[in-house]
DNA sequence: ATTTTAGGAGTGCAAC
DNA sequence: GTTGCACTCCTAAAAT
């Protein structure tokens, strides 16, 4: 590899670890969100369930629900 | 490293191996019985989700499951 | 779903649990050998990278390394 | 639940979830930058590496590389 | 008790 | 299109 070519890598290398950084800040701040939450008495796994139910366009979601409603009774799990 | 640590440390790795491949079979034997069930219109994901819920203690799985419904009813998910 | 379809899916969920059961037992196996070695000095994380690269063949092992190394000099990582 | 708990929770939901799109949003900067990194050549999973490897205490990771090699050599590995 | 670390599952993307 | 790969998340273990 050429210097030049070293640069360039550096460069994108840099670019990632920046980022990188970045990206940690925000997940730290979404663990101190859900910390704050579990203070007042919410419950973080409960939270990060409806996260990702909210996450779903509601008519997917209720197919969803309903498909394992289904799901469970074969089953007994009522 | 002594000739004898190297055998030592060579064993245990071989341990380790064997027991990864015995691993690596089941859980092939694993995705192979959701393929068979997909094959015969089951949804594996629907399936891994009631895996999921049967391993829990049954009241543990209620109090969660109203637990949610709470959570949902607060965010308008019904 | 009609109590056939019920019991169809039922057996396949059953096959599947016991499976998982078979593979928690061997990770469990695995986590031993690690523990094991620990107690006589080994480091288990040493002891995972070489399994992982003992998993490679050869050719791409060496190619690999000599790869990285590549990366490493242009980053001045020596 | 009060109304009140439930704005509560639902603000903080609202915090979580800005919060992940903004990571997303992060996340894919730094997808961008290993395919351009890939367009000109680059092999993304040996930069993945030396970024691991600059994330590290330089003493350390030479320490790890060090005996990583004696790990190796012991196995024949070289 | 808190923080880090590894293993596993699920999701989405990319290559073929 | 489909298979594999990689990234994320989460649970559980480990260490401090």
């Amino acid at each position: 590899m050429t210097a030049n070519t070293d640069d360039r890598l550096r460069l994108l290398i840099e670019r990632v670890e920046r980022l990188e950084e970045e990206k940690k800040g925000i997940s730290d701040d979404i663990l101190d969100v859900y910390r704050e939450a579990k203070a007042v008495g919410y419950d973080p796994k409960m939270m990060r369930a409806v996260v990702k139910l909210r996450k779903m366009k509601p008519d997917d979601r209720r197919q969803m629900e309903m498909e394992l409603e289904t799901y469970k009774s074969a089953l007994g799990l009522d």
